[in-house]
DNA sequence: AAGCCGGGGCC
DNA sequence: GGCCCAGGCTT
């Protein structure tokens, strides 16, 4: 039997149930796809689930505040996706009059849909022969086949998604597509794959030649870098005893951006009390009646996938009334890192 | 072509 | 501590 017909058969029998295998409607598909890049299925099924109930059609998501967007997609990382979501839910309503684009080159049009992401949708909702390279897809290929080329370098990408386009079923592009991803994730894993019960074992160049947990091969990623993040939370009492503090929104171009964090000093190294006294007074003024205190004596690290965030908080009771405070009440409103997400869980304001 | 962009789970 | 995850965008 073919390769294809070996990974249809697979997938018939070993599918798990997921929440969006329930449907065709390429909202829901899109939905799906874009929350389940670079992320596993038990991390995103939640948003997804979340999305869909708050969301139920493109029209629903297109008319929300961006705001609003970025609060559900809250801790699940790489917020550009969930700005080009909503982005594209306007594009779907404004410029495809709230129709859903149908085949791969419409779909490649949207904000935040690459080849893989028009691929899936295509095929999954509308069956069009696109053929899905994925992490899994990589994975597959390259040790079924024995490829070493580095799966992300410029070679690689052209060499696999040409490969996949070879080997794939084009009558059953919809189970085929999935069934890959779902054999790279499940039988054919980063870690352990279960080579001695694979319906493939008799054929991989890859455990023929005991090259399996080398495949597939990556260049180097690009190494960490340290920053010194430290936040300032204001914290002020009005005559009816009601708490407020200060949040910002990041703008510019890294991280986080058009999230909300306390009013942060970024410096060199971590900052010590004297240093904030002075760069507070830089920064917002009077020092005048106002207490600092040190919320955590060592740093806290909160890791990205290319930087060590080491980071301090310290506690501002101020007796100066403030232009932009917030109410405590509605701090959790707001969409926020999870280190600030993390901070205000801890701290009893 | 290379860098950037999160957070979590696993080893 | 390193790797990987139903990748895409920017420079």
């Amino acid at each position: 039997m073919s390769f294809s017909g070996k990974i249809l058969d697979w997938y018939h029998i070993n599918k798990r149930s997921l929440p969006w295998r329930k449907t065709t409607d390429p909202y829901k598909i899109w939905l799906s796809e874009i929350i389940l890049q670079q992320t596993r299925v038990a991390q995103g099924t939640p948003y997804y689930l979340s999305f869909v109930d708050n969301f139920p059609s493109v029209h629903d998501l297109a008319n929300a505040n961006e705001e609003q967007v970025l609060k559900l997609w809250q801790g699940l990382g790489y917020y550009s996706r969930a700005r080009n979501l909503h982005a594209a839910a306007k594009m779907v309503v404004n410029e495809y009059g709230g129709v859903f684009p149908d085949n791969y080159k419409k779909l490649l049009t949207l904000k935040g849909v690459g080849d893989y992401t028009a691929s899936a949708i295509s095929s999954i909702c509308f069956n069009e022969p696109q053929a899905v390279v994925d992490g899994n897809v990589y994975r597959v290929l390259a040790r079924y086949y024995g490829i070493d080329i580095p799966i992300n370098s410029t070679e690689g990408i052209k060499y696999f998604k040409a490969l996949a386009e070879k080997v794939m079923d084009p009558v059953e592009i919809r189970d085929y597509n999935q069934g890959i991803m779902e054999f790279g994730a499940i039988q054919c894993s980063p870690k352990k794959p279960l080579c001695l019960l694979c319906p493939l074992n008799d054929s991989c160049v890859g455990l023929e030649k005991g090259l399996v947990d080398q495949l597939p091969f990556k260049l180097k990623k690009t190494k960490v870098r340290n920053r010194y993040f430290n936040y300032l939370i204001p914290i002020y009492k009005d005559m009816d005893g009601a708490q407020f503090t200060s949040l910002k929104q990041r703008k510019g171009k890294g991280i986080w951006q058009n999230l909300w964090e306390f009013p942060l000093l970024e410096s060199k190294e971590i900052l010590e009390i004297d240093d904030i006294t002075i760069r507070y007074k830089e920064a917002l003024g009077d020092m005048e009646s106002v207490e600092l205190l040190e919320y955590n004596d060592n740093a806290i690290v909160h890791k990205l996938s290319h930087q060590h965030l080491h980071t301090k908080f310290w506690i501002v009771n101020t007796e100066n009334d403030f232009d932009g405070k917030i109410s405590i009440k509605k701090l959790t409103e707001f969409p926020v890192p999870v280190l600030i997400a993390d901070f205000i869980k801890a701290f009893k304001f």
